[in-house]
DNA sequence: GCATTAACCACCG
DNA sequence: CGGTGGTTAATGC
């Protein structure tokens, strides 16, 4: 992991503002005042963008690439809750609460990331209802994901939740702007779901042989988002 | 039985 | 060359 960062120009950072939807129900004002605070910047492989226990500073958006959300334990182990693939903010929970950050966060491809300092995001929260209704929709969308997570690592076979977590990934209200082209490795997918870079393996040829994806280099593309989504919930 | 770890090797970039 | 993917064998619950 490194710091190394790539500051992206006042124009550019515009136009990938102006690409998020929550940015563009905002009032002109409070457009300008998040143009005049954020930042964005593009990130290698592997960086860290945000470290656990560090202050929440800011609200977190990926524009392109994937990140995780992981802990890693003294014996360099690791749990990963959350993949964020494009389209996706978070980190507003420590930000609302001022509290320390709960989690590690990883570029797992090439990325750029958005960074919304956390007095902006309050300033936003008090004084802009479409945000405020953003907000509670994003804070909604996710509560409902985890628990479908619980459920999943519970209930279904591996197969199941290898299917389900990659489905989740193409949550059109948390994440929408992913690409059916996922660049992620079959190592990190068995982070993200908790079983071995073997079992997933198994999981996903199985799924790519039934034509709901196709494997390729670091990379899987979902063929059959509807069948994938629905993949394993007649169990439950 | 089934998943995990460890190991091996081929292949990709 | 390092990272990734496909496979097998040994181990454990």
């Amino acid at each position: 992991m490194s710091d190394v960062s790539n500051i992206v120009s006042p124009a550019e950072r515009e136009a990938l503002f102006r690409a998020c939807a929550w940015f563009r129900a905002l009032a002109p004002a409070h457009q300008a005042l998040v143009l005049g605070a954020a930042r964005a910047e593009r990130v290698p492989d592997g960086a860290c963008v945000a470290r656990r226990n560090a202050p929440a500073d800011f609200w977190l958006g990926v524009h392109t690439g994937l990140l995780k959300l992981a802990i890693y334990n003294e014996s360099g182990r690791s749990c990963t809750f959350s993949g964020v693939p494009p389209g996706g903010w978070f980190g507003e929970g420590s930000v609302i609460k001022r509290e320390l950050r709960k989690y590690d966060v990883v570029a797992i491809q090439p990325s750029l990331v958005m960074q919304v300092p956390a007095h902006t995001f309050h300033e936003l929260l008090a004084s802009s209802l479409p945000f405020s209704r953003f907000v509670i929709d994003q804070l909604n969308n996710r509560m409902g994901e985890f628990i479908a997570s619980i459920q999943n690592h519970r209930l279904l076979d591996p197969d199941a939740r290898v299917a389900q977590s990659l489905a989740q990934l193409f949550n059109p209200n948390l994440y929408p702007s992913t690409d059916l082209a996922l660049p992620i490795s079959q190592e990190e997918l068995g982070y993200l779901t908790g079983l071995s870079r073997q079992r997933v393996n198994q999981a996903l040829q199985s799924l790519a042989d039934q034509g709901m994806l196709a494997l390729a280099y670091n990379q899987i593309r979902v063929l059959d988002l509807e069948r994938l989504r629905r993949h394993g919930l007649d169990q439950l």
